[in-house]
DNA sequence: TTAACACCTGAACAACTGCTCAATCGTTGA
DNA sequence: TCAACGATTGAGCAGTTGTTCAGGTGTTAA
């Protein structure tokens, strides 16, 4: 007895192959957990899913710089994961997805295994 | 008239740091998000979540070299979400975690807009 | 006008990431 | 025994990332 287990290369690609969405579905996907991916972002995410926030109140709570908090404020606001309202010299930021706060529910689920 | 808004930061600050968990659960939250944010590893998720499939088998599906998927597949098995078994010189791997189907699931209705 | 304040921006830097390449291991068939 | 094969590993590299820093904008109060 030779082969250890039959296995069909050809068609068990083709089978997970259906599986993969095409690429840009996937970049699209992966783009969507990297937003997640930092920390700091994460945090400031969560935070504005509770309530609206100027950048110094992210900033203390988070105990970084307005600077770093301001940058990926951007990002987030590029990727429409956050929008901004003007009142007086101060800018408040709330969140504008609300499917990503389900993610997070998943991703909690997830991690307390 | 003056301010603008009436606005308590000491107490936004107070509310929104509740919704943020402990530093712990913040990076294990961040940690899931970064192994589905690289579309190598979201392909080989995926592919595994349909079926098993051993490394060269990814590497042709995925068009990348076996040391590139090898390399993936260490750290996915480091972080539990995929389990291995071997079989002659094949080394074959599956999906060691369904709560990794679930969300992709709901990114994906967030990229569907 | 001026100073203070809240925020934004671009450059620069260190740290990290994912890949390639070459070498290696373990198993199998000749 | 030995060559072929599937898989793994570590070093090295280019590209990316998040932060800091210095300077800037716009708004407000004096």
């Amino acid at each position: 007895m030779s082969t250890p287990t039959s296995h069909n290369h050809a068609q068990a690609i083709r089978s997970a192959g259906k599986a993969i969405g095409n690429d840009e579905q996937i970049l699209s996907l992966s783009e969507t957990f990297k937003v997640l991916s930092d920390p700091t972002r994460l945090k400031i995410v969560m935070a504005l899913g509770k309530q609206e926030l100027c950048v110094l109140d992210i900033a203390e709570l988070l105990s970084v710089t307005e600077s770093a908090v301001s940058h990926q404020l951007r990002m987030l606001k590029t990727l429409r994961l956050v929008r901004q309202r003007k009142d007086g010299k101060m800018v408040f930021y709330s969140l504008d997805d609300e499917h990503i706060e389900d993610l997070i529910r998943v991703a909690m689920r997830h991690i307390s295994e």
